[in-house]
DNA sequence: GTGAAAGCGCTAACAT
DNA sequence: ATGTTAGCGCTTTCAC
């Protein structure tokens, strides 16, 4: 994180942005007020002369400046939503529901940054809003960034393995999800089953791999897990997947933790021309809207997306008001496996 | 749009939103330097006690606040990307390409907004950005709110129906790429088409509906096309496709050029279980991830989504640099037929 | 109910 | 190269 600015970073001269918009002196002159009134005006309270300012006001196409407003009221009325990348649905129905409880008054800023360009967005996005909800906290560096925004912050979906920190925080129950998903497979009868695996730096892709070892482990059978590791994308699913049904003693069945993992490993399935289920059964992590149409559809853990974002902001908001709980919140919110198609028992010849 | 604040809106407090930052007048007096030293410093100038005010910088975990320097410079160093709904594929892809080329210094702040919030949404956000990438301006008063900002604008996808205006465009050639799609299945055959149209009120919508006809009236052979309305939404999609299926002539394709027009439409083919492209041929609009993963996978009109975001942020920022063309321009982009498994010549029975 | 005046934190002359 | 000063547009005491 760079906290002095490019040198060769070419800036805006001033004023080229746009025109030069109306100031709340002009209005008040046009009006034949003062600025105090116009602003009180402009604020809703009982102004004698209203209708002159009105006509003044709409005459003169009046804005009040956001960042005149914000350096005197301390305030900006924005919150933003952070998160890796705005093409996964999963984060596209966050925003939503984000969006869905935020007070109007309440500008919700989208920002995305990967990783290594985390900390400095955060650096940046700081000032510029008045609370943020992160969904791309993977790493300790994340959280004291936040932190040293010195704004409300709400953690979403992921937390950085192994930090002590007092963020709220809402995140879904991965193991007891994965867990599930694999009990299942353990139900219909399979005993070798692949798992693509996340990254064991982050908390969502640890837990969704111990889920699975709960499974296996509390199993009254004998149940080999072939564990295979993946970025938690497209690709990363879509080798992780080749790798596993390559090899000798391939899978009777496979996991697929996260969304983005789970089409990769589909589209290899579908790719290798394996039957699902017949051949493969087959789970994935999250819906997505075309579930039902592909063949077969996919049975998947699924999670309350939208409300996630919305207990975030409701959260948020709290804080923002000063009147949030004492302690930081846990919320931890329960996944539930939509059975469809894509699971059956083994094929009786690798039974 | 209501230009006074509601009386009822509970606003923060002041201060509420979080701990008092660190100002660079601190950061002066704990470096032995002036105030204007540390601005200079923190644009990356050559300063003599730059080590001095490098650590206090540190130490006090300084960051710019954005309003004062807004305020000072008149310029936000952020641009808005507004678009009606997050969760549509195109647009998290269009605001991909624009974040792909966006200058790092630029925020980009994503708003989403219905028709009858646009012109709210654009009065608020337009103090707050130096420019506005627009991707859901369906009516003229639309376009009205967005030069009332003074900021730089440039429209994407959609522009209002017979509007005068002298905004920046980057937009598809809807007309050409539905005459190519229904082109596509006239050759294979079909004379009974079922095309479900947008709202005309919509450009994208009338000229998807005129390519069609354009196909149609071009043609060799009598072609009959079936037009069915919808608002362009999955619900709007199925229900026209029940509608489109049920009668007695059914059409032995159907063109349903939205994204989740298309997707709503899959699924009512689906539900009611008819063969494609045996019994129906089908072609979409816009391409989804996982298409590949349906049965059939659908032929659809593709557009460089995320070269279209792209575009438009460049036009954008020469324009908020202020060398950019000395008229407006209109970018139009073509789309093309990509051919999956969903097409093929009408069923002999009904031919 | 209204206006005058001060000041939020920053940058840009200007003088040194 | 550095410091002093003024002022961006707004809200808010404070006096009237």
């Amino acid at each position: 994180m760079s906290e002095r600015a490019d040198k060769d970073g070419e800036r805006l001269a001033p004023g080229t942005a746009g025109t030069p918009n109306t100031t709340i002196d002009e209005v008040a002159r046009a009006a034949g007020v003062s600025s105090t009134t116009v602003s009180r005006y402009m604020r809703g309270e009982r102004v004698r002369r209203a209708e002159a300012v009105a006509a003044a006001v709409a005459r003169l196409n009046y804005r009040p400046n956001a960042a005149a407003r914000g350096l005197r009221m301390r305030t900006t009325e924005a919150v933003a939503v952070v998160a890796h990348d705005i093409t996964n649905p999963y984060v596209a129905a966050l925003v939503r529901g984000v969006q869905s409880v935020a007070s109007p008054q309440f500008f919700s800023l989208f920002v995305t940054a990967g990783p290594d360009e985390l900390e400095a967005a955060i650096f940046s996005i700081g000032t510029r809003v008045d609370g943020i909800i992160c969904a791309a906290a993977t790493e300790s560096a994340h959280v004291e960034a936040l932190k040293a925004t010195g704004r409300p912050t709400v953690l979403v979906e992921f937390e950085p393995a192994d930090h002590e920190h007092d963020l709220d925080v809402v995140v879904l129950d991965n193991v007891a999800g994965s867990r599930r998903a694999v009990e299942e497979l353990i139900g219909l009868g399979h005993r070798r089953i692949g798992v693509i695996a996340g990254p064991d730096a982050i908390s969502v892709g640890r837990d969704r791999l111990q889920g699975a070892e709960d499974a296996a482990q509390r199993a009254l059978a004998d149940v080999e897990l072939l564990v295979a590791r993946s970025d938690f994308g497209f690709d990363g699913g879509y080798q992780a997947t080749a790798r596993l049904l390559g090899r000798g003693a391939a899978p009777t069945a496979i996991f697929a933790p996260n969304n983005l993992t789970a089409l990769g490993s589909l589209h290899c399935i579908h790719d290798l021309g394996i039957p699902v289920p017949d051949s493969l059964s087959f789970i994935g992590f999250d819906p997505l809207a075309s579930h039902e149409l592909f063949t077969p559809p996919p049975t998947t853990v699924d999670r309350p997306e939208s409300e996630q974002g919305a207990l975030a902001m409701r959260l948020l908001e709290s804080r923002m008001r000063g009147r949030g709980p004492a302690t930081a919140r846990r919320i931890v919110l329960e996944t539930t496996l939509t059975l469809r198609a894509s699971c059956g028992p083994p094929p009786p010849a690798r039974r």
